[in-house]
RNA sequence: GCCCAGGUGGCGAAAUUGGUAAACGUUGCGGUCUCAGAAGCCGUUGGGAAUACCCUUGAGAGUUCGAGUCUCUCCCUGGGCACCA
């Protein structure tokens, strides 16, 4: 006799015989008498817990492999199935590598500081420290239900003092260095000073900074420099410190209260909240990182990153080759610089145009158009960034009245201003050739300048006049000594020419800017810093860690400081004001990597032995999001700490995979508008209706659950429904996975109804690892039933153990050693869709067999246990094994079993016939060594093979099927 | 506007170097088991044609004995950058 086992949704067990008339409606068909996922699961995280079975070792007798994954922001939300999707990837590689003999660096950890924490804190006055450890605590449970193969004993948090302690340390660090532009590396700043001391400062014939670094400092002499005073030589040397504090431009949200880095700025507006985001003067701690412009954009070549990736960081960084060109101003002495791609079209310049924050144009204005002027900068400077972004079409400018003179003819050329030319761009000032650039067309034409055609495209003549020509194809007109050259010829032409006659140099720009370094907010990293006498001072290092203070409220100060001026008595020695402002979010994510080397190091930020054993990243997964954010951060720091000495490594990570992100189903309802009456997808036309989004876990493969959706909200209790064949059939789009949509699906509910093996394999088998795609659980059923056909591999029709120790067959063998061949390939190029494809191939073929040969099944078990490492571990055990299968090597696969029983095809190929690709027939080795036949060859070698099928396009044999 | 990735059945997708397109899963249909629901198991599921034939990888051309794959043009979707001179 046999019984049936029916859960309940909510959990509820039941047991029921079979002449029992009641039945529990079934969500999710599960038969525990089989595969009962749920015990095993919970044994084996509890038995890996219990040997340590994840903890890693620096242990120099294996090659070393460090995966990777980007660790998360531990929001109030938990996590939902997108999260873990990139993990699961990675614990898949990582087991395979363990099980290859690697000693594997596969480590976790939380990326603590951030926004969401202190808006809550702001909100409810709750610590973001006792909130972010709350979920840091429901991320860890949620983690652990799935069977990742963490070392736990190497986490990191980055809001801890003993971690941000070497985030501080490393700021330290890089306030203490310059760049050399000579030996193009971070050097530490006393070497610039000893130049100082000993010969001043030459300005730009000082070779090391021939770069590409901005500053504003006037030459000086050796003596001129001794004879300074502290706080000027402080100021000096902010100009070429890497961490440096200075007036800048800087994107400030309001809302938010403080200033964003360029990547946390999406179309004008705030990345986090989208508020609007408008430019403001003030002093800012920045990072030098424009200094690496060069090699951060030179050293992606040799990286395994996807090109999009390396492209989104070519793109940012923006590198774009040309000339400066001085324009000497009519009636003052100065000169109007400016940056151009185009030398070729010098001729073609018909005006000046300068951005209208600069510093030019309270100079050279005339008095007959000052009130114009200033009026035009007021409106320019009151605009916000979005704004300003929006009004890209409208052409606005003014003349200033002022003109410059054209370096090689000498014509007067007026000198306007416009809001299309950026500030922060390189000179903030442009030549305008209309005839062959838009936006100086659109600006001529507005304004009815002169328009000039200086190239000449190569089909024939352009009207420049209506439209102009930007192509950079074309021979050079109307340009003196240019002229009958070919744009490329005409650049270097031009290049040397303004190079020779000293009117400006050949000179590289990028977009890439400084990175904004201080934040306005309470939830960050303290920045090492204190004021004394005004001068920004550091801490020293074993001052370290300044621990975040206290305050009363996480709100600015009522004069606008701060959260961190709120804190009572903070000060460096009772006396002087530490810095109030705290670092970015990127800062303490820019090294972690390193830090998981050697976690509990107190010395130092890792140590020497560590680094040097395990080196640098060799897998890296996370999301392609960051990457013009934390990915170029963190090889900015990367190559800074080379540059130092610190490490041995120059890039963070050699491979970068990114995983895409999940996104929801949402799921609809309709509401005939005015009533509380719902009716089903199929028949909505007919009525005019609302579309109202629901709970997702109501809905099963869009059939409602009217009597849930009833209990949902008050306002539904007595809601009536027009059904379709009796049911409510929901509408569904994809959309972001968010509470608002209420369509965020838990791994955890997915580990009660299914098991994380289920769900692990589910994610896997839902596409390909860096596609976006929606969950949706219409084939998990037949992931979960590939687990439970393959236990059933091991167990008779009474779920008894049964596994023979018989020799294996030849089919059983092929089988088994296709499938290893596969998981290795599969695995290898993390095409882990496939893998789970090539399990289920193999389970059916298996089935198919009715082999249940340990031969075979304690090598897949041995592959399975990297995507399903719970289910493997039982099995492993009821094979008769003790020690973890995690000890075990991963089988390699035999060709001979794949040889034997294949050959490759013959295809007939200008009268030669190759063999192409192998087609398993039963032919012996033997045949397959003939490797060019005649087709006269091939009729003979086939006879008395009896082919099933030979299909034959006239004089080529295509396919023989035997 | 510039740069990148992609477009294959009802759906998610596979095809790794140019070699039988649609593996694997799901959905639908049919069957089996059952007093019965569910699960399981078996068959079938790109299109057309009365069988073993033909057509089919966004569109069009090209290279090749052979193209989802390579080249060119175009269309569409997603992503990045963007008055960056």
């Amino acid at each position: 006799m046999h019984f049936w086992l029916h859960v309940l949704k909510q959990g509820n067990d039941a047991i029921h015989l079979p002449n029992f008339r009641t039945f529990v409606v079934l969500e999710t068909p599960v038969n525990y008498m089989e595969y009962d996922f749920r015990a095993i699961e919970k044994k084996w995280q509890d038995e890996w817990r219990k040997r340590n079975t994840y903890r890693v070792t620096d242990d120099n007798s294996k090659p070393k492999f460090y995966v990777l994954d980007m660790f998360p922001y531990p929001s109030g939300a938990g996590l939902h199935v997108g999260h873990p999707l990139g993990f699961i990837a990675s614990d898949i590689y990582a087991r395979y590598k363990r099980l290859n003999g690697f000693n594997v660096l596969h480590p976790m950890g939380y990326d603590a500081f951030g926004l969401p924490a202190e808006q809550y804190a702001i909100q409810t006055g709750r610590h973001p420290a006792e909130t972010t450890q709350e979920n840091i605590t429901r991320y860890r449970e949620q983690l652990d239900k799935i069977g990742f193969s963490f070392d736990w004993d190497r986490q990191v948090k980055t809001c801890e003092p003993n971690y941000y302690k070497w985030t501080q340390w490393i700021f330290l660090q890089l306030f203490k260095s310059w760049y050399n532009c000579k030996s193009k590396k971070a050097e530490s700043i006393d070497t610039l000073i000893a130049v100082f001391q000993s010969e001043g400062f030459k300005g730009e014939a000082h070779e090391f900074l021939t770069g590409d670094i901005e500053h504003d400092v006037q030459p000086f002499t050796a003596e001129a420099w001794n004879g300074f005073s502290e706080k000027e030589k402080s100021g000096i040397l902010m100009n070429f410190r890497m961490a440096y504090l200075s007036e800048a431009w800087v994107n400030w949200c309001p809302q938010l209260g403080t200033v964003l880095a360029n990547d946390e700025v999406k179309d004008g507006v705030s990345e986090r909240g989208g508020y609007p985001v408008e430019r403001k003067r003030m002093p800012q701690w920045s990072m030098r990182i424009t200094a690496y412009a060069d090699r951060l954009l030179k050293d992606l070549d040799a990286l395994d990153w996807t090109e999009s990736m390396k492209d989104a960081q070519r793109n940012w960084i923006g590198k774009s080759e040309g000339t400066s060109i001085r324009f000497k101003l009519e009636k003052h002495d100065g000169v109007v610089e400016v940056f151009t791609t185009r030398p070729d079209t010098v001729f073609g310049v018909s005006f000046v145009t300068l951005a209208p924050e600069h510093e030019l144009v309270n100079v050279v204005t005339t008095d007959e158009y000052r009130a114009a002027v200033d009026a035009y900068v007021n409106v320019a400077k009151n605009k916000s960034e979005r704004e300003r972004q929006a009004d890209v079409k409208t052409v606005s400018g003014q003349f200033t009245g002022a003109y410059v003179l054209h370096p090689f003819t000498g014509a007067r050329v007026p000198v306007w201003i416009g809001e299309y030319v950026l500030a922060g761009y390189g000179t903030g000032a442009v030549m305008a050739v209309p005839g062959h650039d838009s936006r100086d067309h659109a600006f001529a034409k507005h304004f009815g300048l002169p328009i000039t055609q200086v190239i000449q495209p190569k089909d024939g003549a352009a009207d420049v006049t209506a439209q102009s020509y930007d192509d950079k194809e074309g021979t050079c007109i109307n340009s003196d000594f240019l002229n009958g050259l070919d744009v490329k010829a005409a650049i270097r032409r031009a290049i040397e020419e303004i190079e020779k006659r000293g009117f400006g140099k050949g000179k590289i720009n990028f977009r890439l800017r400084d990175a904004a370094f201080g934040r306005q907010r309470y939830w960050g990293e303290p920045i090492p810093i204190y004021y004394k006498d005004g001068i920004p001072t550091p801490l020293s290092e074993n001052e370290l860690p300044l621990v975040l203070p206290e305050v009363d409220k996480f709100l600015p100060t009522e004069t606008g400081e701060p959260p961190l001026a709120r804190a009572k008595d903070w000060k460096y020695n009772g006396q002087y004001d530490y810095e109030w402002t705290t670092m970015p979010g990127w800062a303490g994510s820019s090294w972690y990597f390193l830090r998981y080397m050697d976690p509990k190091n107190e010395n130092t930020f890792a140590s020497a032995d560590a680094i040097n054993y395990w080196k640098q990243v060799d897998l890296y997964i996370g999301g392609a999001e960051h990457a013009t954010g934390h990915l170029l951060y963190v090889r900015f720091w990367t190559k800074f700490l080379y540059d130092i000495g610190k490490i041995p490594v120059e890039e963070p990570a050699k491979k970068l995979v990114n995983q895409g992100m999940i996104q929801g189903t949402s799921q609809l309802v309709y509401r005939i508008n005015g009533t509380n009456e719902f009716v089903s997808f199929g028949l909505r036309k007919e009525h005019d209706t609302t579309a109202l989004h629901v709970d997702v876990n109501m809905v099963d493969n869009t059939v409602l659950d009217i009597e849930r959706f009833k209990t949902w909200r008050p306002e539904f209790a007595d809601a009536t429904f027009i059904l379709e064949d009796g049911k409510y059939i929901c509408g569904s789009e994809v959309e972001k996975m968010s509470k608002r949509w209420h369509n965020v699906v838990n791994p955890d509910s997915v580990c009660d109804q299914y098991g994380a093996d289920t769900l692990r394999m589910y994610e896997m088998f839902l596409g390909p690892l860096d596609q976006a795609k929606p969950w949706n659980t219409n084939g998990i059923s037949g992931v979960h039933n590939f687990l439970r056909r393959y236990w059933r591999l091991f167990h008779d029709a009474q779920n008894n153990f049964s596994v023979s120790d018989e020799a294996a067959s030849k089919p059983e063998l092929k089988t088994l050693h296709k499938a290893l061949k596969k998981l290795h390939e599969d695995i290898e190029r993390m095409a882990f869709n496939t893998g789970v494809s090539t399990f289920m191939i193999a389970c059916n073929e298996l089935t198919d067999l009715k082999c249940n040969k340990r031969a075979v099944l304690e090598p897949l078990t041995i592959a399975l246990s990297t995507f399903a490492p719970h289910i493997a571990e039982e099995l492993w055990e009821k094979l008769g094994h003790s020690n973890s299968i995690t000890a075990e090597t991963f089988p390699a696969f035999d060709e001979q079993y794949l040889a034997e029983s294949s050959f490759d095809y013959p295809v007939q190929i200008n009268g030669k016939v190759r063999f192409k690709q192998t087609v398993a027939v039963g032919l012996s080795p033997a045949d397959i060594e003939k490797e060019v036949m005649t087709g006269e060859e091939i009729q003979k070698w086939l006879e008395g093979k009896a082919p099933k099928k030979v299909i034959v396009v006239p004089n080529r044999i295509i396919n023989i099927v035997v």
